[in-house]
DNA sequence: GTTGAGCGTT
């Protein structure tokens, strides 16, 4: 283990990984200040392994902790904290050179099946899915609820394909943040009817879970909205870049 | 083709 600070290195990345392929994998922790995957200079291809600065040694620490060993393509990354406690003046600069490349974020499927998200459990008798998550969130103190949506908060705005995902492939996780949004007082009951009854049938092309799960997004980001004034420097940066995406129309379908 | 460990293309 090298000294913490913000700044961490990657290593065995797949060669054929782009930048935003990678990027997308570490904004999953937190909003990344600075990024470098490392290319041969003569051949112009990855050398596999790269570092992102994060804008707090935290963040950076949780993504030591929480990204080493993740699965990509049929490698596991290293991640460790760098040598260096820089990362150099190359901003974001070296982007793909094809213009017709899609852009940051846009079409990158991250696999879920490498985050080992936890199997669930067997509801008792008579219980409702409904019901089950009601008892756990009763339990569950207002300080965990209010740090796990959050978290999820900071999910959809950094990766929102793979909150789209996520909340795809778990629904009970959406049934839990909107009734944990209502037991914090996130959000008062009449948005997110106003939010649900908005969709009509008609306007689920593929299924009528995709417009649901767009909804929560929705639901989402205008908490975000309302709570911008209280949110860390860090998060208030990470939405006025999503102001930026939903502005250049990239985020136009959410 | 040369590609699997590696701590940074000015």
């Amino acid at each position: 283990m090298n000294t913490p600070g913000r700044v961490i290195y990657v290593g065995s990345i797949p060669y054929d990984q782009t930048e935003e392929q990678v990027l997308d994998i570490f904004r999953s922790v937190g909003p990344v200040a600075n990024f470098r995957l490392v290319f041969d200079k003569d051949t112009g291809k990855s050398k596999g392994y790269g570092f992102v600065e994060y804008h707090d040694a935290d963040t950076a620490a949780s993504a030591v902790r929480n990204l080493n060993n993740y699965t990509i393509g049929n490698r596991n990354i290293r991640v460790d904290f760098s040598h260096e406690t820089s990362i150099g003046p190359n901003v974001f600069t070296s982007r793909p050179k094809d213009p017709n490349a899609p852009a940051a974020g846009a079409g990158v499927s991250v696999n879920l099946s490498s985050l080992n998200l936890p199997p669930g459990i067997t509801l008792p008798p008579g219980v409702s899915a409904a019901e089950s998550i009601t008892n756990t969130l009763s339990q569950c103190p207002r300080e965990t609820m209010l740090q796990v949506v959050t978290e999820l908060q900071t999910l959809v705005v950094n990766s929102p394909q793979l909150a789209i995902d996520l909340f795809r492939a778990c629904p009970q996780l959406s049934y839990a943040l909107v009734q944990s949004c209502l037991a914090l007082g996130l959000v008062d009951p009449m948005s997110i009817s106003a939010v649900v009854l908005r969709e009509s049938p008609e306007d689920s092309n593929d299924g009528a879970g995709d417009e649901a799960q767009k909804a929560i997004i929705r639901q989402v980001l205008s908490l975000t909205t309302e709570q911008i004034q209280a949110l860390p420097e860090q998060q208030r940066m990470a939405i006025d870049q999503l102001r930026e995406k939903v502005r250049s129309g990239q985020l136009a379908s959410i």
